[in-house]
DNA sequence: TTTCTATGATTGATCGGCTT
DNA sequence: GAAGCCGATCAATCATAGAA
C-alpha cells in the first residue's frame, strides 16, 4: 500500500511522509558467475555468491603476499589451479588490494592511547 | 561435514554496538539526508569524530542502513518519524532562541 | 537460561569513472 | 574499444549483543 504523495512541498510534522527515493529501488544485477554446474539439474540456476573453500582462500593468499598484481599467465594458472573463473581472481586480488590499503590506513596509530588495558 | 563454514573465525566476534549517543548522530544524519543519505569522505570524517568511532565503521553503519531500511521501510517507519521530529524540535528552539533574544534587546 | 531479533563486520561481486 | 584497476556500494551472511 503507497500513500499518494499528497502533500510533496508541504513538510505536514504529523504525518509520516515515508517517500520512497531512487537509492531505495537500486537493484544489482545477479552475478554473472552463473556457471551451470557440471551435474547441478537442481533448478538451481545460479548460487549467486560463490563460497570459496579455505583451501582455495589460503592459495589465493599465498600468491597475494608473492604478488600484489596479477599477470594474465599467472591469473589463468591459478583460475585453473583452484577451479575458479579468471574473473574470480581477478576480482578477488582487487578485493585483497582494497582490504590491505584499508588496514594499512587503519591499522596506523589509533590516535587515542589504550594503554590501560590488561 | 562441511564444517569448514568457520570462516576464520573473523574478528566480527568481538562485536561491540555503538553507544547510544552515536547511534544517535548515525541516525540523525540519516534520516535528515533521507534522500540521499551518502555521506561524503569529509562527511563520514565529521561522523567518525563525533561518534568516536572510525570512517569504516561508519560507511558500514550506512551501508548496513541503507540496506536494511529499504529492505523493510515499514519497519522503520515509527523511527523515522521519531528523527523527524527531533530535528523539528531543534529547529524551533533556535528559532525560538533567536526570538527570544531578539525581544530581550528590544526595550 | 533459552529463543529470537537487532546490529556490526566481512566479502564475493556490481557500478561508474578513469587509465592503459 | 575492450580490459584492468580503483573507490564506493550492494547484498547476503556470519557471529554476537541484547531484548523477550
Amino acid at each position: 500500500e503507497d500513500k499518494d504523495p499528497a502533500c510533496p512541498s508541504e513538510p505536514c510534522p504529523s504525518a509520516g511522509t515515508a517517500q520512497t527515493f531512487d537509492w531505495m529501488r537500486v537493484k544489482r544485477n545477479p552475478p554473472k558467475t552463473a556457471k551451470v554446474s557440471e551435474y547441478g539439474l537442481l533448478g538451481q540456476p545460479n548460487p549467486i555468491r560463490t563460497n570459496f573453500t579455505t583451501k582455495q582462500l589460503t592459495e589465493l593468499e599465498k600468491e597475494f603476499h608473492f604478488n600484489k598484481y596479477l599477470t594474465r599467465a599467472r591469473r589463468v594458472e591459478i583460475a585453473a589451479t583452484l577451479e575458479l573463473n579468471e574473473t574470480q581472481v581477478k576480482i578477488w586480488f582487487q578485493n585483497r588490494r582494497m582490504k590491505q590499503k584499508k588496514r594499512e590506513k587503519e591499522g596506523l596509530a589509533p590516535a587515542v592511547a589504550s594503554r590501560s588495558a590488561k | 561435514v562441511m564444517i569448514l563454514r568457520s570462516r576464520f573465525l573473523d574478528a566480527r566476534r568481538k562485536r561491540r554496538n555503538f553507544s547510544k549517543q552515536a547511534t544517535e548522530i548515525l541516525n540523525e544524519y540519516f534520516y535528515s539526508h533521507l534522500s540521499n543519505p551518502y555521506p561524503s569522505e569529509e562527511a563520514k570524517e565529521e561522523l567518525a569524530k563525533k561518534c568516536s568511532i572510525t570512517v569504516s565503521q561508519v560507511s558500514n553503519w550506512f551501508g548496513n542502513k541503507r540496506i536494511r531500511y529499504k529492505k523493510n521501510i515499514g519497519k522503520f517507519q515509527e523511527e523515522a518519524n521519531l528523527y523527524a521530529a527531533k530535528t523539528a524540535v531543534t529547529a524551533a528552539h533556535a528559532v525560538a532562541a533567536a526570538v527570544q533574544n531578539n525581544q530581550t534587546n528590544s526595550p
